[in-house]
DNA sequence: ACTAGACCTAAAGCTGAATTTAACTACCAA
DNA sequence: TTGGTAGTTAAATTCAGCTTTAGGTCTAGT
C-alpha cells in the first residue's frame, strides 16, 4: 500500500520517500535537519538525499520523544554516540538502558500521584483542609511556581 | 519564614498573598482569571481581592495540570461544578475519580513502553531490524505524523 | 523539449501556558 | 502628606516543535 513508485538502485532516499517510510512530515525532517539532529547529502540541484542509515536515526528520534525527551536532549543522546563509525548494538542499549530508568522514574511519580489521590478520593478531596493534595495548597510554595504536589520525574510533562 | 506581613481581617487575600500561600506566580494568577478559572472582587481602586476559595481552585487547576489536563480541560471539569453552591465532597470526588482513570491509562501506556523498551535492549535496539521499536519506523506511517509507537494515553505529553 | 509533480528556501505562523515589559496607579504606615 | 511597596493594564515576548505560505526550482518520464 505505502509502495515507493519507484526505489532507486543507489539506495538514497529523496525526502518525500523518507516521509513515507519514517511517517515524518517533510516539514518535520527539514526541521531535524536544521537541529541538526539528521543529514543529507544533496543532488546536484540541491535536493536532499537521504541514506537509510537516517531511518535509524529517525526512529530513535521519534522513540526518545516519546519516552518525552526534548530534541536538545535527544542532540546531546547523539553526540554521545560515535560520529565515526555506526554505533554498535552496545551505544544504543546504554542509551535504552538511560530511557528505561527514565520510564521507571516517570511511572513510579504516576503512581504516586495516584495513590495520593485515590487516599483522597473518600474525603471529598480539595475540599477539606486535612487532605493531602489540598495541603500541598501551601505547603507547594517552597517548590517554587509550577511545582504543586507533582513528583520530580513529572515536572516536565504537563 | 513565608508569613504574610499584616493577614486583613477581612479575610481577603491580596494577589501577593495568593502567590505566596499558592506557589503561584501574580502573572500566572492573573492569567488565570482572563481564562475564566478563576475570578476576584476589586478594590475601589481597581486592586484585586481573593476569597479564600480561590486557594482550594487554585489546588484543583495544579492537580488537575499535573496530572496532565489543559486549561481548557479544567475549565471543562470546573464548569461541571454548581456555579451558585460551594461545591460539595461528590462535586470533587467525581472529579477525581476521572483523575485516578486517567492516571491509570498513563501509568499503563507507560509501563508498556518500558517493557518494549526492556525487551530491545538486549537486542541492541534500534540497531536491528526485527527489534519491535525499530520496526515502528514502517508500521508507523500508518499512526500518522507524531503518533511513533507511542500509545494513546501518552500522546499529549511530549 | 515539455511538463507534472516533487522539491527547495526563508520567513511567518501556530499552540498552550505563561512571563515580561512599560508605563502607570493604589495602598497604607509613619 | 509622603514615600515605598504592591498592584494595575495591554501588548509583546518566550518556548518547543513543528506547519504553513509564498514564490520559485529540480527531476524524471514521455
Amino acid at each position: 500500500m505505502t509502495s515507493d513508485p519507484k526505489p532507486r538502485a543507489d539506495q538514497l532516499l529523496t525526502i518525500g520517500e523518507l516521509t513515507r517510510r519514517s511517517g515524518l512530515a517533510a516539514s518535520a525532517l527539514r526541521f531535524y535537519e536544521r537541529q541538526g539532529l539528521i543529514s543529507a547529502t544533496r543532488t546536484a540541484g540541491g535536493q536532499r538525499r537521504y541514506e537509510r542509515a537516517v531511518l535509524r536515526r529517525l526512529a530513535f528520534i521519534r522513540a526518545a520523544r516519546s519516552v518525552g525527551l526534548s530534541l536538545e536532549e535527544v542532540r546531546e543522546a547523539m553526540d554521545r554516540l560515535p560520529a565515526s563509525r555506526t554505533p554498535t548494538r552496545a551505544d544504543w542499549t546504554a542509551i535504552s538502558r538511560s530511557w528505561s530508568k527514565r520510564l521507571d522514574e516517570q511511572i513510579e511519580a504516576l503512581v504516586a500521584l495516584r495513590d495520593k489521590l485515590d487516599s483522597c478520593i473518600g474525603c471529598g478531596c480539595l475540599s477539606l483542609a486535612r487532605c493531602r493534595i489540598s495541603n500541598s495548597e501551601d505547603e507547594a510554595a517552597q517548590w517554587g511556581p509550577g511545582a504543586a504536589f507533582l513528583p520530580q520525574a513529572l515536572r516536565r510533562q504537563p
